[in-house]
DNA sequence: CGATGTTCTTGAACACGTTCAAGAGCCCGC
DNA sequence: GCGGGCTCTTGAACGTGTTCAAGAACATCG
C-alpha cells in the first residue's frame, strides 16, 4: 500500500490528517457554509483539486468530524460511569458527557445534523459509511445498561442498549433544536426524563403488561434495528 | 392586494401558480438535485430571476410542494375518516392516507427530509414559516382523536393531537428511510402499531399507571410543545 | 541507470444556487 | 395624457461544490 515500510504515515496520508485538521479548525472558526473547500485547501497548503484526491466530497470530508466527536463522547462517558449505579442516573450520566463534549460545535450542529439526515449521505447514522461511529455508540448504551442495577422484562433488558441508542438519537435531536442559552433545555431534558425512562424500564416486569410490553417489542424487532432498509 | 378586484389570481399570484406547477413536475420526474432552478424557471416560462421574485430560495420553492401534499393528507384523511371508529384505526387511516399521497415522491422525500432538518431552513416543522402547516397536521389528529371512541386519561386526551401530531412525524422519519419494494414496511409499521398505540394510550386510566402517566405528560409540557426553542 | 506504472498534484472548467442593478409593464391621481 | 410609484421581469455576474485531463513525483523492476 505505501512505499516505506509498516509506518502509518505515508506521504499521501500525512496530506490527508492536514487537510482534516484544517477542516476543523475552520469549521470551529466559520461554520459549515464558511468553509468551503477552496479555504480547507488554502489552510492545509494543498490545492482545491487534490482535496477531492482524498475526500470524495465536502461530506466525506466532514465524517472525520463527526467520527471524532464519537469518540469524546465515548471517552467522557467512560470516564464518568464508574460509581454511577441506577440506569437512568446512568443514561443521563452519558448524555451529559455528550453534551459537554458537544457543545462547542453547537452552533453549525444543525447543518450537520441537516446533511447527515439525507439518507444517500455518507454522514447518515443508518449508512454503511458509518456502520463504526454507530456501533461505538451502541456500545457505550451496552456499558450504560450492563453497569447498572436495573430489573426489567429479559427481552427488555436485552433490547435496552439499542432503545437506549434510539433515546440518545432523540436527544441529540433535541439538543440540534436546543436554542436556549448553553443549551440549558437538553440538560434538563436529560435529568428529567432519566427517571422516568428508567421507572418505565421498571414497569415491564408487571405481569398485567407482559402482552403490551411483548406487542411493543415485536414491532420493535419486526421493524429491525436497521429501520426500514430492506 | 392586487388591481382588479376579490379576484385570487393577480397577475403575480398567476405566475407564481405557475413556477410552484413546474417544480412539481421536475421534482416528480427528476427528483430534487435534478430539478434546477434553471430547469423550474425555463418550465415555467420565465426568467430565472423572475423565479427568485417570487421565491427567496429553492428551498421556499419546495415549501410550495410540502404545503400541497400537506393539503393532499387532508383531503385524503377526511375523505377516509368517516365510519372509523377506533383510536388506532383512525390514527392508521390517517398514516396510510398519508402515504398514499406521498408514494410518488418517495425518491425524493430524502433529499426534502435532509433540507427540512436545517433548523435554519424554511421548510422545518418547527420553524416560523410552516407554522401553518404544522397546524393543518396537528388538525389531522384532532380530528382522529375526537371521532374516536377512545377512553383515556382526561389530560392524555388533551394533548392526544400534540402527540399523535409526534408519532405522524415518527411515520414520516420512517417512511424516508424505508426503502422497501412501495414502501410496504412503512405501511406495515403503520398497521402494526397503530393498534399497540391505542393499548398504550387505554392503559393510562389505569390507577397504578397515573404517577409515570403524569410525570411524561409534565415532562412533555415542560418542555414544550414547541421543543427546545426558548 | 532507464523505462514503466502508480500515486499524488494541479489549475481550468462546469453547473448550480443566489444576488443585483437595470428596465418593462402597469395603475393611480392629476 | 402624463408623471410617479408600484409590481414584475430580465440577464449578467459571483462564489460554491465538483469533475477532469494533464502532468509531476515517486516506486518498482529489468
Amino acid at each position: 500500500m505505501s512505499s516505506k515500510d509498516g509506518e502509518v504515515t505515508s506521504k499521501g496520508e500525512q496530506t490527508r490528517t492536514r487537510i482534516v485538521d484544517a477542516a476543523m479548525t475552520l469549521l470551529e472558526e466559520r461554520g459549515y457554509d464558511g468553509t468551503t473547500m477552496r479555504a480547507v485547501a488554502d489552510a492545509a497548503g494543498v490545492s482545491l483539486g487534490n482535496a477531492y484526491y482524498y475526500f470524495a466530497s465536502k461530506e466525506h470530508l466532514v465524517q472525520g468530524f463527526y467520527d471524532r466527536l464519537q469518540e469524546l463522547h465515548a471517552t467522557a462517558a467512560a470516564e464518568r460511569l464508574p460509581g454511577v449505579d441506577g440506569l437512568g442516573a446512568r443514561f443521563a450520566t452519558s448524555e451529559l458527557a455528550f453534551l459537554d463534549a458537544a457543545g462547542r460545535y453547537h452552533r453549525f450542529a444543525g447543518k450537520m445534523f441537516a446533511v447527515a439526515a439525507d439518507p444517500s449521505s455518507p454522514l447518515n447514522p443508518l449508512s454503511e459509511a458509518s456502520t463504526p461511529a454507530r456501533d461505538a455508540s451502541t456500545q457505550i448504551m451496552r456499558e450504560v445498561v450492563r453497569g447498572s442495577t436495573v430489573r426489567a422484562d429479559a427481552r427488555v433488558l436485552e433490547e435496552l442498549p439499542d432503545l437506549l441508542w434510539l433515546a440518545h438519537l432523540g436527544v441529540v435531536l433535541f439538543w440540534v433544536y436546543d436554542s436556549s442559552p448553553d443549551q440549558r433545555r437538553s440538560r434538563l431534558l436529560v435529568t428529567k426524563a432519566s427517571p422516568v425512562l428508567e421507572r418505565l424500564v421498571g414497569l415491564t416486569r408487571w405481569r398485567a403488561l407482559r402482552p403490551t410490553v411483548n406487542e411493543l417489542l415485536d414491532l420493535v424487532a419486526e421493524l429491525g434495528g436497521r429501520s426500514a432498509g430492506r
